[in-house]
DNA sequence: TGTTCATATAAGTATATTCTTATATAATAA
DNA sequence: TTATTATATAAGAATATACTTATATGAACA
């Protein structure tokens, strides 16, 4: 249920900005797939927690992702809500799934569940 | 006929960097319409002549632009022949339309044409 | 040939980006 | 309450980006 509304040049060359960089690009590939906390994306990205923190902001900041705290952890997910959302999922698409990035962390037992 | 071909993430992000900027998606866009030499972006942009060049080049080293020397004039446009091209006009095919700029050129006579 | 017009490149500068380390905040558990 | 764990923020540094002006190159034409 696409509504392939028209989008402003401006407002998507921010979010493109955004996707712009492999990091947060794997991010939101990784997020589309799955919610994920910041210590799972620290243990996925070899960099630091602040870094990783700071990616996350400004995918917040543009309003692209929400958060979610369960307990001790936040999970970042994509926000539906974003008039952005379709168009993401589409950029995204035909991007390599990263599942078996988080079956590996499974297998170390770094996984979080909050079930 | 789009294949679909599954696209690497790094590679996906650098496209997404070149088109992470108001003035270069607006040239995409412009392009995807039209093909255009670079006094009519500079005619288009408030932007230095080196400006526009800077920027073409950056879209061309990325291989998502190609040039065509007709006489004294340069003409961009989209590479059909980029692995990016389908993923591309997919990202801009709900931006709005530029043909509106282009007429502006045309009745202040700035339009370049060599037909 | 020399001049003009279109474009590219070089060099410099201001600002933005993306890290780092250090520290603050906030929830949990002993 | 205190210690621990998860996350965020602050400050600073290295690098990247996007302009500017000056200059070079290259085609067209008198």
């Amino acid at each position: 249920m696409q509504t392939n509304q028209e989008l402003d040049i401006e407002s998507t060359a921010n979010v493109l900005k955004l996707l712009g960089d492999k990091t947060r690009l794997t991010m939101i590939k990784i997020m589309s797939e799955h919610e994920c906390c910041v210590c799972e994306f620290v243990d996925l990205f070899e960099m630091s927690q602040p870094a990783i923190s700071q990616h996350l902001r400004k995918l917040k900041d543009g309003g692209i992702v929400k958060e979610t705290r369960r307990s001790q952890w936040i999970f970042y997910s994509l926000n539906p809500s974003s008039s952005f959302y379709s168009f993401i999922t589409t950029v995204i698409r035909d991007l390599p799934s990263q599942q078996y990035k988080l079956d590996e962390l499974e297998v170390q037992g770094k996984r979080i569940c909050c079930d």
